[in-house]
DNA sequence: ATTAATCTTGACCGTTCGGTCAGGTTTATT
DNA sequence: AATAAACCTGACCGAACGGTCAAGATTAAT
């Protein structure tokens, strides 16, 4: 084994544990026993690892905020906004599909009021956005798509895409208590999609 | 005073001070004492009034819950497609602007898998939903809306709507760290309103 | 082979949690 | 005025919490 191959394996069980129990119970309903059985160690190794739930529970968030950075770039890989949009929100519905824990997770610390990541969220996540309202202007004003505030698109994209994820128990519920099947998830996308698209006028 | 007056008024405040709590906190984060605290009478007195945590609590949802319900008739005021669809979506909005603690509780309760309210999910609001389908689906036959989901419609509108409640805080961040003022969220509701009307082909 | 560094863990600690209760006070009934 | 019912509350309880620590086990470096 190298060197630390040890504190990586260890760490990464610790964190895919911790996933999985703040997601399930938020974080005050988390509790170091839980995640330290989760993870099939004893709680004090957790400790020995990251000092404090809230370190370990900070890792887990910077983690979640580098996935959504890494699906972020999918917008600009598209000129036009049909295919900038479509792009974006397919990236966000498949994330929601894939890591709906995450999801869950980021969803709680807004609704918390954000006590841990405003920072990230007042300087990454604003730029990110500024230069996108940017983009979204130009087009407003080349007259692909119509004119609105490019903010509350975004918005809508982003409640649209991750209700799937965090309301997930509510949509098994309407749904004979059945998750979504992947053909059923697929429908979903698609409309989702042509919603937004043609709501802004940039289909049809 | 007549005979239970105490009793109505004590729980008015108790249950005013639970609403603050358990959305700022979390059902796990809110603690008997916070909310003695914020109505200004001893823990004890809490317990006289609502014998467990969880209990008032259940009160505190079923509370929300009604609020729903009344919301959820404005579908039912207009027989066409635009104006039933935008009555509704306004509701939602106005609902989530006035009540935004009472969003957030059910959201939290929905994120941590609705332990408490599945049954109302399965019974009371897959009811509502299964009749609001037929009627778009009446629509959809009628060829006033393009085909589609009806169910994926309603949960987008869901979405959409409670977003400006739930997601308060990061919208606070990424709007100079200022609430939406009444004019910007005017502006929200008519683009929101807009956007899915559009989208579904009701409108243009 | 020896030493140093890292890792492991059961037992323990102070604090806070939801909840209880006895005894006193206030309000309603007669 | 007397009795009953309802209300109030400080002090307390066992349980569970996050976190600590000393002592031993394992791994890496020499």
């Amino acid at each position: 084994m190298r060197k630390n191959q040890i504190r990586i394996n260890n760490e990464r069980r610790i964190l895919a544990a911790a996933v999985k129990i703040f997601a399930g119970y938020g974080y005050q309903g988390a509790t170091m026993r839980k995640i330290a059985e989760e993870a099939g160690l004893p709680k004090a190794n957790l400790h020995y690892y990251f000092q404090t739930k809230e370190q370990l529970y900070r890792q887990v968030l910077d983690g979640i905020f580098k996935d959504w950075r890494a699906a972020a770039n999918t917008f600009d890989e598209y000129k036009e906004p049909v295919e900038a949009l479509r792009g974006y929100i397919e990236t966000k519905m498949d994330l929601s599909r894939k890591r709906p824990l995450e999801s869950r997770i980021w969803a709680e610390e807004i609704l918390r009021g954000a006590p841990l990541i405003q920072d990230q969220l007042e300087q990454t996540l604003a730029a990110w956005l500024d230069t996108r309202v940017k983009r979204i202007t130009d087009w407003i004003n080349k007259g692909t798509i119509q004119a609105m505030n490019p903010q509350i698109l975004m918005y809508m994209i982003w409640a649209v895409t991750q209700h799937f994820a965090d309301f997930e128990s509510q949509i098994r519920a309407l749904n004979q208590q059945q998750n979504l099947s992947d053909e059923q998830f697929a429908e979903a996308k698609k409309q989702v999609v042509q919603t937004i698209l043609k709501g802004i006028g940039a289909l049809d």
